[in-house]
DNA sequence: TCTGGGGTCCTAGGACCC
DNA sequence: TCTGGGGTCCTAGGACCC
């Protein structure tokens, strides 16, 4: 235990962690207490489970499990489905109870927090372990559920801090300690190294926290790069990472992905996808008011890697009549013919509020507007009778999917009306009802 | 882990410009 | 025309998170 860091008595910074402990599942119980103690899920509504009660958790239902696959484990199950408006009533009640103790409180996730504690001792009257206690205390007081709760050095310890113990606990992590936390720590537990890194410590043959807290710092800097140099300092005590209280702003992009079997080298059929997929990302920009620069489209091989590229639009728009020309330039130049494809998406980049838009000279502002009036009139529909109950002609082939009909003559067939040259194809017949 | 979806941030290398 | 060097900006892709 040479290393001065880890052998500090004060606390230079006082971090605290706070995670929920099996969130939207105990919100749920929250709200009906009958439902407590009983394998329970959320996620109903996607035929995934997103989230399981501790009971459920028990007898093997984890995250991800196909719905049908929980339900044989459990016939008993309770079933939910995923209700985001009532679990962020909660989340915004905790960090609400979090800012009665300090104003520098990070929402960093739906059930997760970070709150910098430092120098409220003396405001507070209490020991930065008793402010973390009672912290604890009174959001279970006020929701009516558990939270697991870290305090240490910095945001990566106070993770460790918060995990170490689940569910309930509390767990302080000061100066002196760190040693003991690390050394039984894998290094893919900790918070910000995934798989990529793992493999590259475990070559290094570092295998524990601590190993990777121990190494040299001229080691650290040579072989790895900001993020690595980042969470090294991180697991030493050193603070770098700030607790940011910035409202994040709503979103730096959106994008929607979308993964089918099996696997295709189906041109049209890749197309009708990515357009679907963009129709899709443009309906929740819509929602959000707001306008992409730029659009990635992205096709996902089966081998899971992906080729992208960015297109740079000289106006934003979150109108897809007004891209899919563009966007099937990008998709021909992405395509290889023989190449196998699993998914396709979207991103939509460098958002900004759709304030009143700047048309260029050569455009005809007239025909923009009546794009403008016409998706205004597609959200009402979609809102009465259901997404993509109006789209475009060039995502209609997807239609079919599901029923085996993929690339069906008649659905050629169908294709054909909209027109032989790429303009018409993707832009004259605009729009195909579903029914 | 025989692999879903929606985000953020970082970086290497190319393009372009003195 | 070939040469160097350095700066900035952009983009495709990687890594990671929940």
């Amino acid at each position: 235990m040479s290393d001065i860091l880890f052998s500090l008595h004060s606390w230079p910074q006082a971090i605290v962690h706070i995670d929920g402990d099996a969130f939207f599942t105990s919100c749920e119980e929250a709200i009906h207490p009958e439902l407590k103690g009983k394998p329970l899920i959320t996620g109903g509504e996607r035929g995934i489970v997103a989230c399981a009660s501790y009971p459920a958790k028990k007898i093997g239902i984890k995250r991800g499990v196909p719905l049908h696959e929980a339900k044989r484990i459990c016939p008993g199950l309770i079933v939910l489905p995923s209700d985001y408006e009532t679990y962020s009533l909660f989340y915004r009640r905790m960090f609400s109870v979090m800012r009665r103790f300090t104003d520098q409180v990070e929402e960093y996730s739906i059930d997760e927090a970070f709150a910098d504690i430092t120098g409220m001792r003396r405001a507070l009257h209490s020991s930065y372990e008793t402010i973390a206690a009672n912290m604890k205390k009174e959001i279970e007081k006020d929701l009516g559920l558990t939270v697991s709760v870290g305090m240490s050095l910095t945001k990566v310890l106070a993770k460790v801090a918060s995990k170490h113990q689940k569910p309930n606990g509390l767990t302080i992590i000061p100066g002196r300690t760190i040693a003991c936390y690390l050394q039984d720590l894998s290094v893919d537990k900790i918070w910000g190294i995934g798989r990529a890194t793992t493999s590259y410590l475990n070559k290094m043959g570092v295998r524990t926290a601590l190993e990777f807290a121990r190494l040299p710092e001229a080691t650290v800097r040579k072989r790895f790069t900001k993020p690595g140099v980042e969470i090294w300092r991180e697991l030493r005590g050193d603070s770098v990472y700030p607790v940011t209280t910035e409202e994040k702003s709503v979103y730096a992009s959106i994008s929607k992905m979308k993964t089918f079997a099996p696997p295709t080298s189906d041109r049209e059929y890749l197309f009708a996808h990515l357009l679907r997929n963009l129709e899709s990302a443009c309906i929740k920009a819509r929602r959000y008011k707001l306008e992409p620069k730029k659009i990635v489209p992205i096709l996902k091989k089966q081998n899971f890697d992906s080729a992208a590229c960015e297109i740079k639009l000289n106006r934003p728009t979150s109108q897809p009549l007004e891209l899919s020309d563009l966007l099937h330039d990008a998709f021909h130049s992405l395509f290889k013919e023989n190449e196998l494809y699993r998914a396709t998406g979207i991103i939509l980049l460098d958002l900004a509020p759709d304030a009143q838009t700047q048309y260029s000279l050569f455009e005809d502002p007239v025909v923009a507007e009546k794009i403008r009036h016409l998706y205004a009139a597609v959200d009402e529909i979609s809102g009465k009778y259901g997404k993509h109950t109006l789209h475009l002609g060039g995502s209609h082939l997807i239609e079919t999917d599901g029923q085996g009909k993929r690339g069906a003559p008649t659905v050629r067939e169908e294709t054909r009306l909209f027109g032989e040259t790429k303009r018409q194809h993707l832009s004259l017949p605009i729009l195909h009802v579903k029914v």
